[in-house]
DNA sequence: CCTATACCTTCCTATTATGGGAAGGTCAAG
DNA sequence: CTTGACCTTCCCATAATAGGAAGGTATAGG
């Protein structure tokens, strides 16, 4: 199997896949005569818990380490469930970082007439009008 | 005031402020006999403007036509209205996407008995085991 | 056998909004 | 006149890709 189907199966682009390379989070594949890469079953199945845990948030880094869990038949869950529960702790900063900018824009919006009118709370919050 | 008086005035870096002017977010400013940037009051209500606008997550792009618009007295507060709502609805997408992460996180979490076994359903679930 | 086209390769650029740092000029104080 | 704290420009790095150019390869059809 070369990249393009490789890619095709996975549901990642052949960008990718060699990017995952270069960086180190998959091994170097194997090449064709030609040069190709050549890919297995076993590397799809790589190529898509990497597409899941994108999927899923978490950054390459930590995806990496993820996979080196996944391989080690001697791993504890602890080490797993450490990694997705500190995942989950900085998505719930973000999300509620971001509830709180789109609570203060809907309030200023609210009293925002939304006219032809000039006169904009939005506006007059951004100069600092307090 | 030279740019580090007007970086520390209004809340920004240096750094930023030579970036706003370099992509034409701010005018390109007057220059001292020695070629220092010098900025007044008015930059610096631009400049306070900018930052805040950046803490309600809007891009650089928008915050170019709420700038627009803030100096516009013929402006309609509708347009301005319009384009908070537009980041609301953006930020609200944003929420709901990595709230679903974080339940499903969760929920394989709970179900992760986080000791030093290998048994993990989050694992199983990256792997694709349904 | 030749050619078209659909791949593959590497390498370079761009994205977003900064931060870091080097090399060198300037200014104020002591 | 030196020292230190500024300023300047310019280049590199970030995260995780996408896009595209230039050139090699495999395959199918005529």
């Amino acid at each position: 199997m070369i990249i393009g189907q490789a890619a095709d199966a996975a549901g990642v682009s052949a960008k990718r896949i060699r990017y995952y390379e270069q960086i180190g989070l998959i091994d170097t594949a194997r090449r064709s005569g030609a040069g190709y890469r050549v890919y297995d079953e076993r590397d799809l199945h790589s190529l898509r818990f990497i597409r899941r845990a994108r999927q899923l948030g978490f950054s390459i880094p930590h995806i990496a380490t993820l996979l080196a869990l996944w391989r080690d038949r001697r791993r504890s869950s602890a080490d797993v469930k450490e990694i997705a529960l500190a995942h989950v702790e900085e998505l719930r900063s973000k999300i509620t970082e971001l509830q709180s900018i789109v609570d203060t824009l809907e309030d200023l919006a609210a009293h925002c007439d939304g006219d032809s009118r000039p006169d904009c709370p939005i506006l007059a919050e951004l100069q600092g009008v307090e």
